[in-house]
RNA sequence: GGCCCCGUAGUUCAAUGGAUAGAAUAAGCGUUUCCUAAACGUUUGAUCCGAGUUCGAUUCUCGGCGGGGCUACCA
């Protein structure tokens, strides 16, 4: 809600009470952007005032507008259509909104550090195994979340899980062990991460074939997939590894190592980066003191077998298990370890927002009953920030068979793209190669961000690798491109005519493009806040696309620096000015990144 | 079976309960002596079905149908 609709709010509750003697809630009176179509600038919605007015839509809103438009000093005029009143805002408040604006650093970000300190976790990968295509999703995501509740003004803390123990990372470390050869990231020039995933993939292959030849044997599929000799290794590892054999914790410790740095590399690429990471075989422990504390209190139950329990049922949910009978953690007990370790970690940390997908939905639900239990204060306030897988035309993707959209082949494919729509195009051929690098870089990741980001976060997408990601319509580049015009006409408009000066701005110097398009900048903040509000960088996404295709339509038609007249001119570079400001912005909270030109 | 999410042009996405449901893409036509045509203009095309609440429903409620997910002493 910007300012001036709620001086417009207040406006039409007096006006309400002068003209009906009806006492209105100024915050329940609805007040939109009028519709392109008709006259005006703000509408306001009259049908729920007839109540108050006991007289019909249009007489309501006559009556309103009469009197706002003698009594107000920005109202100017207004129009009735149907129960729709639409006010003409006098030209010099967008005027002033828009000096303002332009002079505002950071236009829309609140003061750092006034909201409370909050965690954004992203990114979790588990060690065995390279980054996906679903990664992308989940980091870009959780990254631009980062950055805009920092933008709205809380301090926050961007961490990640690795689940760098386990099953899966054992599996990775027989297969190396039996068919590697000593293989090393250096030796074969092969990336740490990936070395390491071929070793994860090579296991299930020889695992399927030594299930295939026990049941050949006779043997049915739940032994035999118990009893092949690779799972009894891989088992034995695990036991192994938690009984700190020097042996298995030292081949454990090399391979996340091939994988650390492997990852260090894409996060780099993406540009990404943590404040603290925090490590599975760290934390996987922890849970067990709360557990049981969580005993002592009464939170929890313990089952005749020994295992724990926590009852939820008088929430609607179901017992879950918190404690194996043998006393082992669960998947459950090690987040909890984790979570309360955060608090711990970060004092005054007021909430927790998990990037994960939405097949877990349910564990993070029961996950902040548990930390309420335990005497969380606020745990109702954690976040799972949930999103939809992204889908194949095949469908899931499955990285057990090696079924999957590599990260780095997409951002490599991305950049190539870049490169050949610009050597076509034949924009670039004077800039040295690393500048070139930087560029495709900047165009092609742009692309592939804004398309992980403009889709809802709940919602499911679809990417065919075959399709490619467009550069044309709704996307990064045309963003850029658009970017990197206006800055263009902004430097030949400073050689020409010396640099803008705003103050010179005359009030009535807008067409009604220019007027929608200005209006369309100064909800910028509304926007933003709405996105931090409900953790959805797509809202930010849209916002980019519709301020930049109204610029882009403009652009055709209203030339800047040619323009003769001073006070057209200094109008419109303004508007120029006002453009690339906030894209900029708003694209970094994006993680995108503006070329200079393209 | 129980619980959760999603169903909008051929396709990919929009729309705090508000006006004639917006874009992009695909297809056709047109625009470059003028600041970058990766652009702009123009034509064609959609709310899964049925009730209910409301002055007003893509949006809220209920019931169907279709798709996905969860429902492990896996993570």
């Amino acid at each position: 809600m910007s300012t001036l609709d709620s001086i417009l709010q207040e406006a039409v509750a007096t006006a309400c009470d002068k003209c009906f003697q009806a006492t209105i809630e100024s915050d329940s009176i609805q007040i939109q952007q009028t519709r392109k179509e008709f006259e005006g600038d703000r509408t306001v919605v009259v049908f729920p005032l007839t109540r108050a007015s006991k007289s019909s839509p249009e007489a309501t809103a006559n009556a309103l507008g009469s009197w706002l438009k003698q009594h107000h000093k920005l109202v100017c005029d207004f129009q009735v259509v149907k129960g729709f009143l639409n006010l003409t805002i006098v030209p010099e408040h967008w005027t002033t909104e828009l000096i303002r604006a332009v002079e505002t650093p950071n236009y829309g970000f609140g003061v750092q550090g006034s909201l409370p300190r909050v965690m954004v976790e992203y990114a979790s990968p588990n060690t065995n195994k390279p980054l996906h295509l679903g990664h992308l999703r989940n980091i870009f995501l959780g990254d631009s979340v980062a950055k805009i509740l920092k933008a709205i003004g809380h301090n926050v803390a961007k961490v990640q899980i690795i689940n760098d123990r386990g099953i899966h990372i054992c599996k990775s470390m027989v297969a190396w062990k039996r068919f590697g050869n000593g293989e090393t990231p250096d030796s074969s020039g092969i990336k740490g991460d990936k070395l390491v995933g071929k070793y994860y993939v090579r296991f299930e292959q020889e695992y399927q074939n030594e299930v295939k030849a026990l049941l050949e044997q006779g043997m049915d599929e739940p032994t035999a997939k118990n009893e092949a000799d690779l799972m009894k290794e891989a088992r034995l590892y695990l036991n192994q590894w938690e009984a700190n054999n020097d042996d298995v914790v030292t081949l454990w410790k090399t391979m996340n190592g091939w994988v650390y740095k492997g990852f260090a590399v894409t996060y780099k690429e993406m540009g990404v980066d943590f404040d603290r990471l925090y490590y599975e075989s760290d934390t996987y422990l922890l849970g067990k003191d709360q557990v049981a504390k969580g005993l002592e209190t009464g939170a929890f139950f313990k089952k005749d077998d020994g295992s724990v329990w926590a009852d939820l049922t008088s929430e609607g949910l179901d017992e879950k298990l918190v404690l194996r009978k043998d006393g082992t953690s669960v998947y459950m007990t090690q987040d909890i370890g984790t979570a309360m370790q955060r608090y711990q970690d970060y004092p005054g940390l007021d909430r927790q927002i998990y990037t994960v997908g939405n097949e877990q939905e349910y564990h993070f639900k029961v996950l902040f009953k548990l930390l309420k239990l335990l005497g969380i204060e606020g745990a109702e306030r954690n976040y799972h920030l949930s999103y939809g897988m992204v889908e194949l035309p095949e469908g899931k993707m499955k990285s057990r068979e090696g079924k999957v959209v590599d990260a780095d082949e997409v951002l490599a494919e991305m950049a190539a793209t870049a490169e050949h729509m610009a050597t076509e195009l034949g924009k670039v051929a004077d800039l040295d190669e690393s500048e070139k690098a930087t560029l495709f870089k900047q165009v092609g990741y742009g692309a592939i961000k804004y398309f992980l980001l403009k889709v809802a976060p709940k919602k499911s997408m679809l990417f065919d690798p075959k399709a490619s990601i467009d550069f044309i319509g709704n996307t990064g580049p045309f963003i850029q491109f658009n970017f990197v015009r206006a800055k263009s006409v902004l430097q030949k408009s400073e050689a020409k005519h010396g640099p803008l000066s705003v103050t010179r701005l005359e009030a009535n110097a807008w067409d009604q493009v220019e007027l929608r398009m200005i209006q369309l900048g100064l909800h910028w903040p509304h926007v933003l806040s709405q996105a931090g509000a409900e953790h959805d960088p797509s809202v930010i996404a849209n916002h980019c696309y519709e301020l930049t295709k109204s610029y882009s339509r403009w652009y055709q038609d209203h030339p800047v620096v040619q323009e003769e007249d001073d006070a057209i001119r200094i109008a419109r570079t303004t508007i120029c000015l006002f453009f690339t400001q906030q894209i900029e912005s708003a694209m970094s909270l994006l993680g995108i990144e503006m070329p200079q030109r393209m």
